[in-house]
DNA sequence: ATTCCCCACCTTTTT
DNA sequence: GGTGGGGAAT
C-alpha cells in the first residue's frame, strides 16, 4: 500500500484525487463509477491522466485490460511513455525492465480511428466484413464520391450540384452527429437542402460501392465500431475484455463516440474521461461539446467530477490575459486559471506593418530569445492556417534559422504521391478497384473508359490480377498493360518481404512520372523520403494503415530522425499544436479576418470555436507570449494574386479590457526604414562637385 | 477515346 | 502553383 501511495506524491489535491479515484478490489484491481475531469489548460492533465493509468496498473488491473483513446498518436505516445517512467519510479525499477514490460502490454492506446481499425480487423465476420479491408483517406474518398456523382448523371444537372468535398463533408456530418441528413443540411449546408433527394441517392451508392470494394473510410472506422456495440450481446463481449477505458480531449469527441463509448460501458463503470470545454476547437469535425458538459447527468447516480483549476504552465499575466479573453464568451462554463508559478513578463502586442515586416519582427525575436538563452525547441510560432507561415519560412530559411513545421502538411494529397501508394494499395487489396482505376491512368493511351473497362473486368473475375492477362486494352497501351502486371504479380508473390517493394514499384513509376509532370524532379525527392519512411513499418499492410490514420505531421517526420539532437524552431497550426507547451509562444495574423477566420463570419457560433481556438494558442506559452498583427492583411477568399486587403482589422476579439493585460508596440521593419529613405530622395545635393571641393 | 491546352478555382482547422 | 473542368485537335 505504501507503494501506491508514494507515487502520487508529486500530484496535488484535485489530481490525486482524478489519479486514484475508485476502491481497490480485494483480489486486486480498482471499482470506479464514471470520472469527468474537468482540466483547464495547463492544469497537468496529461500527468494526471498518466498517473492514473499507473495507480491503475499498480492496483493489479492488467495492462492489456485498459484501453486509453486519445485525440493523436502524438498525445498517445507522450501519455504512455509518461506513464511509463512514473511505474519505473514506483517500482524502483532502474533498469527499466519491468516497467518496459507493462508498457509492452499497455496495446490499447491509440487514436478512436486507430483503435477501431484495430478491433474491426478482429470483429469483421460479425460485421460482414474482409479483415483485409483497405482505409482510405479524405481525398480518396471523395475520388470515389466524385466518381459516382459522376455515374449517377448528377454532375451534369443545370445548376451546379455540390462539388465532392462538399458532398463528403455531408456525409462526414450526418454519420457524424447521427442526425437525419434533412437536419445536417438545414444546419450546416442550407444552400444544399434542394439536393436532398439526390444525395440520398449518392450516399446510397457510396456505401455500397465501398462494401463492394472493400473499403472503409475514416467515418467507418468509428460507424462500424458504435453498430459493432449497439448489438448488446457482441458490445457486452467487447466491453467485457476492458476494466478501464480513459479518454483525453473528451470536449473534442463526437456524438458517433459517445455512443461508443455508451455501448462499451452502459453503466459508466471504469470509464474516465478527461477534458476542458473552453478548448473545444473541433466542431467542424462534428465534435461536440454537450458530450462532456452533459456527462454527469448520463449517470444515475451521477458521474464523479474532479475539476483541475491550479495551473503549472504559464505565469500569472500569460493567464491573466487568456482569462479576460475567455470572460467575454458567452455561455462557458467560467474559469479562472490560477498560476502556481507567479509573476512574469507582461504578454505583448505588436503591431507591424504588414505581412513581410512581421515575418521580419518574429525572426529577429526568435534570434534575440536565443542569444539570451531560451532554445529555438523552447520557441514556437502558431498560426490559424497552414500557409501563414510561408514568408516566416522564407525568412527564418535566409537567417539559417532551422526549424520544423506541424500540421497542413499536404504531402499525401500530392498526385504523385497518391499514384505510388495506389499501386502498393491495389496490391493489398485486388478489389481495390478506386486504386486500380488511379493507376491504370497513369498509362499511356488509358483514359477513363479504358480504365474502367479493366476494373470491370477486374471486378468480374472477383479481383483476380491474373485474369487481367485476357482482357484487351487498345494498342498503344498493351507493352505498358502488360508491365504494369507484371510488378502488380511480382509485388503479390506469396513470400515477397516488404522492404524493397516500395522501390519496385518506385522504378516502375519513374517513366511515367516523366512523361506526366514537367518538372519531375523535385516530385522524385518526395518519392524518394516516402521510401524512406516505409522503411519504419513492418508490413505494407501496416504501412498503408499507419499512412492514412497517422500521416506524416512534419517535414521532420519524413526526413527521418536527423532532427534529433539538434536545436530546431516549431512552426504549427493551432489546432497541431493542441496539448503542447513553449517556454516563449508568437502568435501570427491576430487580426479580423484570421482571428475569426473570414470564414466564420456571420455565424456566432463558429465565432465562438474561434475565440477558444485563440485561446489555445495563448495559454500554450510558459513565460512570454507574443500577439503579432499585421496592420495590412490580405484577403484569402478574394483573388489570391490580387490585392484585396483589410487594414488596421484589429482582432474583436482584442478588446480594451483585454488589451489592457497586454504591453503594446509596434514595429516599423526595415522596409518601412527604406520607403523614409526613398521619401528623402527630392532633395539634391551635388556630391560630385562637394567631392571635387575637398581638394 | 485520349490528350493537350487553356482557364478557373482555390486555399481552415484533421482522424 | 497545382488541380480539375471544358473544349478542340488527333
Amino acid at each position: 500500500m505504501a507503494a501506491q501511495s508514494l507515487h502520487l506524491e508529486p500530484l496535488n489535491i484535485a489530481q490525486r484525487k482524478a489519479a486514484s479515484y475508485g476502491e481497490a478490489l480485494p483480489g486486486g484491481g480498482l471499482r470506479a463509477g464514471p470520472l469527468l475531469v474537468i482540466a483547464g489548460a495547463g492544469t497537468g492533465k496529461t500527468g494526471t491522466l498518466a498517473h492514473r493509468v499507473a495507480h491503475l496498473v499498480l492496483s493489479g488491473v492488467d495492462p492489456s485490460r485498459i484501453m486509453l483513446l486519445t485525440f493523436t498518436r502524438r498525445a498517445a505516445l507522450e501519455m504512455r511513455r509518461r506513464a511509463v517512467e512514473i511505474l519505473r519510479k514506483a517500482l524502483d525499477d532502474t533498469l527499466g525492465g519491468k516497467s518496459q514490460a507493462i508498457a509492452q502490454r499497455l496495446i490499447w492506446t491509440g487514436t478512436f480511428h486507430s483503435i477501431g481499425n484495430r478491433l474491426l480487423r478482429h470483429y469483421a465476420p460479425q460485421l460482414g466484413l474482409e479483415p483485409s479491408f483497405t482505409v482510405v483517406d479524405r481525398s480518396d474518398s471523395a475520388d470515389l464520391m466524385d466518381q459516382l456523382r459522376t455515374e449517377l448523371g448528377l454532375a451534369s444537372k443545370e445548376q451546379r450540384f455540390p462539388r465532392k468535398e462538399t458532398c463528403l463533408a455531408i456525409y462526414s456530418h450526418r454519420v457524424n452527429t447521427g442526425k437525419a441528413l434533412r437536419e445536417s443540411l438545414e444546419q450546416q449546408f442550407p444552400w444544399c437542402l434542394q439536393w436532398e433527394q439526390d444525395l440520398t441517392a449518392l450516399y446510397r451508392a457510396y456505401v455500397g460501392r465501398k462494401q463492394r470494394f472493400n473499403l472503409l473510410d475514416y467515418d467507418d472506422l468509428l460507424l462500424y465500431w458504435q453498430v459493432l456495440m449497439s448489438e448488446p450481446k457482441l458490445a457486452q463481449h467487447v466491453g467485457s475484455h476492458f476494466d478501464h477505458i480513459l479518454v483525453d480531449e473528451y470536449q473534442d469527441t463526437n456524438r458517433l463516440q459517445a455512443q461508443i463509448l455508451e455501448g462499451m460501458k452502459p453503466d459508466g463503470a471504469g470509464l474516465t474521461v478527461v477534458g476542458d470545454d473552453a478548448q473545444a476547437i473541433y466542431s467542424f469535425r462534428a465534435a461536440a461539446v454537450e458530450n462532456i458538459l452533459g456527462f454527469p447527468q448520463r449517470y444515475q447516480p451521477p458521474a464523479e467530477v474532479v475539476t483541475l483549476a491550479q495551473n503549472y504552465r504559464s505565469t500569472q499575466p500569460v493567464l491573466d490575459v487568456s482569462n479576460a479573453l475567455m470572460a467575454d464568451a458567452p455561455r462557458q462554463h467560467r474559469k479562472h486559471l490560477l498560476a502556481a508559478r507567479g509573476a512574469g513578463q507582461m504578454p505583448r502586442y505588436i503591431t507591424t506593418d504588414d505581412l513581410e515586416s512581421q515575418a521580419e519582427y518574429v525572426a529577429l525575436q526568435i534570434l534575440q530569445r536565443r542569444e539570451a538563452g531560451t532554445a529555438l525547441r523552447r520557441q514556437a510560432v502558431l498560426f490559424r492556417t497552414g500557409s501563414h507561415s510561408d514568408l516566416l519560412e522564407v525568412e527564418l530559411a535566409r537567417r539559417k534559422i532551422p526549424f520544423v513545421k506541424y500540421g497542413g502538411l499536404k504531402f499525401l494529397e500530392a498526385a504523385h504521391v497518391k499514384d505510388l501508394i495506389a499501386v502498393l494499395r491495389w496490391v493489398d487489396n485486388p478489389r481495390n478497384s478506386l486504386a486500380a482505376f488511379r493507376v491504370l491512368q497513369l498509362l499511356p493511351g488509358m483514359g477513363p473508359v479504358n480504365a474502367r473497362a479493366v476494373v470491370e473486368a477486374l471486378d468480374a473475375g472477383g479481383g483476380s490480377l491474373a485474369a487481367l492477362r485476357q482482357h484487351a486494352v487498345p494498342k498503344g497501351s498493351e507493352r505498358d498493360f502488360s508491365r504494369l502486371l507484371d510488378l502488380l504479380a511480382a509485388l503479390a508473390e506469396p513470400g515477397r518481404a516488404w522492404p524493397g517493394q516500395l522501390r519496385m514499384a518506385r522504378e516502375w513509376y519513374q517513366p511515367h512520372l516523366e512523361r506526366i509532370f514537367e518538372h519531375f524532379h523535385t516530385r522524385i525527392g518526395d518519392l524518394e523520403q516516402l521510401e524512406q519512411l516505409s522503411q519504419q513499418f513492418a508490413s505494407r499492410e501496416r504501412f498503408l494503415t499507419e499512412m492514412t490514420l497517422d500521416p506524416p505531421q512534419a517535414v521532420s517526420d519524413l526526413s527521418g530522425k536527423a532532427h534529433q539532437d539538434e536545436d530546431y524552431l516549431v512552426l504549427s497550426t493551432i489546432h497541431s499544436a493542441k496539448g503542447m507547451e513553449w517556454d516563449t509562444v508568437y502568435v501570427l495574423n491576430v487580426v479580423d479576418g484570421s482571428f475569426p477566420s473570414e470564414f466564420a463570419a456571420g455565424k456566432p457560433a463558429m465565432v465562438e470555436e474561434e475565440r477558444r481556438l485563440l485561446y489555445v494558442a495563448m495559454t500554450r506559452a510558459r513565460n512570454e507570449l507574443q500577439l503579432v498583427s499585421p496592420l495590412k492583411f490580405p484577403l484569402t477568399q478574394q483573388a489570391p494574386r490580387g490585392d484585396a486587403h483589410v487594414y488596421g482589422g484589429r482582432s474583436r476579439f482584442i478588446t480594451d479590457k483585454v488589451l489592457k493585460c497586454l504591453e503594446q508596440s509596434g514595429y516599423a521593419g526595415s522596409r518601412a526604414a527604406e520607403a523614409r529613405l526613398d521619401a528623402a530622395q527630392p532633395i539634391r545635393i551635388d556630391a560630385t562637385a562637394r567631392l571635387k571641393d575637398m581638394w
